[in-house]
RNA sequence: GCCGCUGUGGUGGAAUGGUAGACACGAGGGACUUAAAAUCCCUUGCCCAUACCUGGGCGUACUGGUUCGAAUCCAGUCAGCGGCACCA
């Protein structure tokens, strides 16, 4: 056997050894104890992976292999989230098909994948621009179609008439194409949605159950954002039209004196159309509409609006509030249409800019700055302390007790009821692309819209299209689809041509893991009930509201649809951190991806994964720097060193106890995921055997067994030098004695006054009293007691703090 | 603006109420070597006293507080990062 550890033909060596034996291979339904265990797929870009995918992988993968070792058959796959535009775009400069290149990147990094030494199942792995997949994405919207959760609505979407295409908000500058510079034009575009919103309540109610990092389900709270607060119904004057308004505040309902409405609301144009204010209401609504939908409005410097010349007919026996055109109010959050007062804000400075008039019912106690409120000299909103005036119900009541007061007033008067809101909108699930799954909905010659029937799917994407954008999708162009259509559904039917955003896709992959290429049935019950919610699930934090939305949301509608038993995908979540490149993300624009490729070559796969355990907490992340990996790489060297060649050595007592403190330490930090201080545990008991001069071989087994999620490579072959039966990633995790953890002496520390002024060595049984009295008698601790020790405090074994 | 997180040696970090800086990197000194690499040993938060053994003071972004005792808990401030951002 050689003299050092040479990583790179050991972990071939195990490589083709797992493989050949199966190791990684579950088997849903003979499987005992089920653990899921899964790390969001990539996107198969032609690049090689970088230290950012070894961040994310190698450790997620330590993970595993640990729950493996504790006795669960764990089941973690890997695939690829394969549609999208970096190949699409690819396809557009070269010409490769994108189905070409997505199948050649595939291939590279599955062969990358399989340098980390990851335990993936790669029988069971999966491609969401394979047909076998995409059908099933198919499924799944026509499953939404059918249960009333996909649906069409137009919206606006910013359209350049230079280039002919749809614009994302990004790409639009201050009104203008940002490569032509023509003036975008607002289109009003026919897009599916999901109807997402239908579950905002039912989602944040289930994240209070979820093992996840509190800040990823605040943000999701915050993304759903739900309000409470009152919906009043009022009558237009002189029109055959109801309002709906939304208010959060409702103890100072009765102040509100007009009523504010979005610029892109329809209902604009019906308020003023034929009167005098139509021109330049309409040239303002729409200008603003435009400069909104741009995202390049600046709320501070450009509150604008104008009067319609409408009125709301005196709702609430207060008179009636003028209709205005407001900048600011968001078209498509509660009804579009907001009720304005003084005691908020924005409307107060609306009001002031416009010369509206407001009046108060809410003033502060101090009479002065009640004479001030009352004057409008400044907006008084929201105080918890405020005092109001109006209706005499609530007269003299502080505004934070007045809300349920004032809402059985409202109730009991008939001006409203209770109702919430949430911020989250349905999810556009369209896009005018073609390499997507796509939209499995055809139209009848009267333009209805029908679902593509089971039988038909696949519904394949057709192949003779031209990939240059046109301003609707590619697809449009495909005589063979327009020919399939026709053939199946008759004549002057037509397909649709887009297709679905890649969230889709990866939004019920945790399924069809399961499924294991199943085309029959979407997932066997029996199996998702084994093997669901997944156990753990690793990823970025950057899916937070994206992603983790849309795969709750999908799970809980196949849950209704009688297709799954669980309502939440991953019970458990953790992101890794983020690994930057002096300061930055790193990016292929950039130019500061790093790559893993040297120190692969170098040092070993096994060296380069613990050396980024090592780096700091697995969720934090940090600055990349290569600096420390030669201690990684010394360590293992050292390890391979001590095992290899010193192993005839006696047990000693000393070493034991050092065993199982490490036992113990690396445990409990790889339960929680804090690799690093894992690692070092195992270094320090590494320095303990290189001081002794050795390593008993029953020892050297246990800390084998210990090292074998972190560097599975090398530990499979100490394994194997030292006799093990089998592969190590197959034994059973150690267990430690807490007997054997006790040494015979401790030292204690005494302070003085809360300053350390000494220590002593005590036996481990040491009484109260002896250790206060030994601790007084110590030279350095008397110098400082002289006088009245006033108070002695021992806490076992650790220390005694005397109070002078 | 709102919400959340973070702030510790030259560097990555450890310690979540009990001896701050574990484990590493780097640096300095020494051993081995013709030499270099590798390896091994010693030192390494800052300041002061000391020939030595040691001893003292300061120190976890800043200012206060609670406690016998605070990096850790509380209040406020500052800085950095992330998310949301006209949500009535």
């Amino acid at each position: 056997m050689p003299a050092e550890y040479e990583p790179t033909s050991i972990e071939a060596k195990w490589q083709k050894k797992w493989e050949e034996a199966k190791v990684f291979e579950v088997d849903f339904k003979k499987a005992k104890n089920p653990y899921y265990g899964l790390v969001m797929y990539p996107y198969p870009s032609g690049d090689k992976l970088h230290v950012g995918h070894w961040y994310n992988f190698g450790p997620a993968d330590s993970y595993y292999r640990f729950q493996k070792m504790h006795g669960k058959d764990v089941f973690t796959p890997m695939g690829f989230d394969a549609f999208g535009l970096p190949a699409e775009n690819y396809a557009i400069k070269t010409g490769t098909p994108p189905a070409e290149s997505t199948a050649k990147n595939v291939k590279t990094m599955i062969r990358q994948f399989k340098r980390i030494g990851c335990m993936y199942d790669w029988s069971k792995t999966l491609n969401t621009s394979d047909p076998e997949y995409y059908r099933w994405t198919q499924w799944l919207f026509l499953q939404m179609f059918e249960n009333e959760l996909a649906y069409k609505k137009e919206g606006n979407v910013n359209y350049c008439p230079g280039c002919k295409t749809v614009l994302a908000n990004e790409q639009v500058w201050e009104g203008k194409c940002e490569r032509c510079d023509s003036d975008v034009a607002l289109k009003p575009l026919t897009q599916w949605y999901f109807k997402i919103t239908n579950y905002a309540q039912r989602m944040l109610d289930g994240l209070k159950d979820l093992n996840w990092p509190e800040k990823t389900k605040t943000m999701q709270k915050n993304w759903i954002g739900r309000s409470a607060g009152i919906s009043l119904k009022e009558k237009v004057k002189d029109m055959d039209i109801e309002l709906e308004v939304f208010d959060t505040v409702p103890q100072t309902y009765l102040a509100q004196t007009f009523t504010i409405i979005a610029p892109e609301h329809p209902l604009v144009s019906k308020l003023v159309e034929g009167t005098k204010y139509e021109k330049d209401v309409m040239d303002l609504a729409n200008r603003v509409a435009k400069k909104k939908a741009s995202g390049k409005f600046d709320i501070e410097n450009e509150m604008e609006g104008i009067f319609t010349g409408r009125y709301v007919d005196n709702p609430f026996g207060t008179g009636d509030l003028p209709i205005w055109v407001a900048s600011f109010v968001v078209a498509d959050y509660g009804t579009g249409i907001v009720n304005c007062s003084a005691h908020d804000e924005r409307d107060f400075a609306f009001a002031k800019k416009y010369d509206i008039p407001l009046k108060t019912v809410m003033e502060p106690e101090d009479p002065e700055e009640a004479d001030k409120v009352r004057n409008l000299e400044y907006c008084y909103s929201k105080e918890p302390k405020g005092v109001l005036q109006d209706p005499d119900e609530v007269k003299g009541m502080y505004w934070k007790d007045a809300y349920d007061p004032i809402v059985k007033y409202i109730k009991k008067h008939g001006h409203g009821k209770e109702a919430v809101n949430y911020r989250i909108r349905d999810w556009t699930v369209s896009r005018q692309r073609y390499w997507g799954a796509l939209i499995p909905i055809v139209y009848d010659p009267n333009g209805k819209a029908h679902p593509v029937p089971d039988e038909h799917l696949p519904w394949l994407l057709p192949t003779d299209v031209e990939f240059k954008p046109t301003g609707t999708s590619p697809i449009a162009g495909s005589k063979e689809l327009k020919k399939r259509v026709e053939k199946i559904f008759g004549k002057g039917w037509t397909p649709e041509v887009d297709t679905m955003d890649t969230f889709v896709c990866s939004s019920f992959y945790q399924f069809r893991y399961l499924a294991e290429g199943n085309q029959k049935e979407f997932v066997t019950k029996d199996i998702v009930k084994k093997w669901m919610p997944v156990d753990m699930y690793i990823g970025g934090a950057e899916h937070a509201c994206m992603h983790l939305i849309y795969s709750r949301f999908v799970t809980m509608a196949l849950k209704d649809f009688g297709h799954v038993s669980v309502d939440e995908p991953f019970q458990a979540l953790i992101h890794q951190g983020i690994i930057t490149n002096d300061g930055a993300k790193m990016s292929k624009s950039k130019g500061n991806v790093v790559s893993p490729d040297t120190f692969i070559d170098n040092y070993g796969s096994d060296v380069f994964r613990m050396y980024l355990m090592f780096m700091g907490p697995f969720s934090e992340g940090g600055d990349w720097n290569d600096t420390g990996i030669k201690g990684v790489s010394r360590f293992a060297q050292k390890v391979y060193k001590i095992i290899v060649q010193n192993k005839k050595c006696d047990q000693s007592k000393s070493l034991t106890t050092a065993l199982h403190i490490a036992i113990k330490k690396v445990t409990e930090d790889i339960e929680r995921l804090h690799f690093n201080t894992a690692i070092s545990a195992l270094m320090e008991f590494m320095n303990v055997c290189d001081k002794q001069g050795g390593i008993d071989e029953e020892s050297a087994k246990t800390f084998t067994k210990l090292l074998a999620p972190l560097a599975p490579h090398l530990s499979e072959e100490l394994w194997e030098l030292l006799g093990g039966e089998g592969f190590v990633i197959e034994q059973q995790w150690p267990t430690f004695d807490p007997k054997l953890i006790k040494t015979d002496t401790i030292t204690i520390a005494v302070q003085v006054n809360g300053k350390v002024r000494g220590d002593f060595s005590a036996p481990v049984g040491i009484s109260e009293a002896d250790a206060i009295k030994t601790a007084k008698e110590l030279p350095n601790v008397a110098k400082f007691i002289e006088g009245d020790v006033k108070k002695e405090i021992y806490v076992k074994g650790k220390l005694v703090s005397l109070v002078v």
